[in-house]
DNA sequence: CCTACTTTTGACCAAATGGTTAAACTACAT
DNA sequence: ATGTAGTTTAACCATTTGGTCAAAAGTAGG
């Protein structure tokens, strides 16, 4: 039993821990909200977690991990570039429609703690010079335009996930700050997104 | 010598006030570290700007009208559609290089008051109707692919914007951390991503 | 020099906040 | 039953924080 309740209030409270650091930041959130979102005692969040900062880590690294797993999924499969592309941008889209807040908040946490990011990146098994390397071997095959290859990830990551980081700059800007018509626009991206980054880059 | 006097510790403590608000967000930021940064006492702060939000507010404003206001010099240009992008492409990417803090803080704090932002933006002039229209023109003129023109300037804006705003990140996963390398590489983004946009839209 | 004023300051306050602690509770093993 | 280990809580604390206020300092005109 031991077990089964410990694990289970740690993930309330990491859980909790997602939905106030989400909406109100890392300055912002308040130990006791927190506690209150996952119903015990606020001394129990330090029993668990030793401090703020370190529950604030913890969440973070939860977080992160959602939003950048797939891309390693492009370089293995052996598609040609262009399915590879297509399916890597529609299923990026898709994971940050689901999670709409989470592109926004890492964004604005990215500079609080630098050496833990960087930790971060390395033990999450990214590996973004793979991607670069299989975009240079498709421009000496001669498939896609020559260009700068992390420029061209970097165009892809952009178009990707900052309409959906700045929603509620946009949609008031072009949507009448309706989010469903925007939730719409951005459904509509996967498909527009891909073409056109494939009429920049594709050479036919 | 009134005016002049309030006029100079006003601008002072904006000063202080953007410096301290951009690093560490509104949440993150103290009074007295703002009035120190000023060289005054924290109570003048609430002298001539009553509280917290108001500060923040007249700051956000002041950084908010920095990045936007050169959208709408594309539109009443009379150059050809490519030169109008061209120029705004590198305009854009210029400015932001200029203050490569202030995308971030932007994108960091449109949650805080959202009645404010709808505010700013109606007095501030901006008028994406008029830029899309633009591009809706020259859809019809054939000079450009058919697509939403929404599309298109969202796309642009992802390009130029996201990654300056997340340029730690970014620098951190591609540049070895390098700042000055990241720098750089934005420089040439002026060219490539005017290539990869006109590449995409334009048909020849 | 005096007066009316604005600007600036130091001292102060109530509320909030992250964190601690000692006691109570739980479940299991002996 | 009793002891023991981990879990949960209420009460508490030191510090920080945004904000106030009355008095001082500065300023300009009469």
């Amino acid at each position: 039993m031991t077990d089964i309740k410990k694990d289970n209030t740690e993930e309330k409270i990491l859980s909790a821990a997602q939905n106030v650091f989400v909406r109100k930041g890392m300055d912002g959130a308040r130990m006791q909200e927190i506690a209150d979102e996952a119903g015990i005692n606020k001394a129990l969040l330090h029993y668990y977690f030793r401090s703020k900062r370190q529950l604030f880590n913890a969440t973070f690294e939860s977080i992160f991990c959602k939003i950048i797993p797939n891309v390693m999924r492009m370089v293995e499969s052996d598609q040609p570039i262009k399915e590879k592309l297509e399916s890597f941008i529609e299923n990026y889209i898709d994971v940050l429609m689901k999670n709409p807040f989470l592109p926004t908040f890492v964004l604005k946490e990215i500079n609080q703690d630098p050496e833990f990011l960087a930790e971060l990146i390395k033990s999450s098994g990214l590996q973004p010079q793979k991607v670069v390397e299989m975009f240079k071997i498709e421009m000496e095959k001669g498939t896609i335009r020559t260009m700068d290859p992390r420029d061209l990830l970097i165009n892809i990551l952009s178009l990707n996930i900052f309409p959906i980081a700045s929603q509620p700059l946009l949609a008031l800007l072009f949507f009448d700050d309706d989010p469903k018509s925007y939730m719409e626009f951005i459904e509509r991206r996967k498909v527009t997104v891909k073409e056109f980054v494939l009429n920049s880059i594709l050479i036919k």
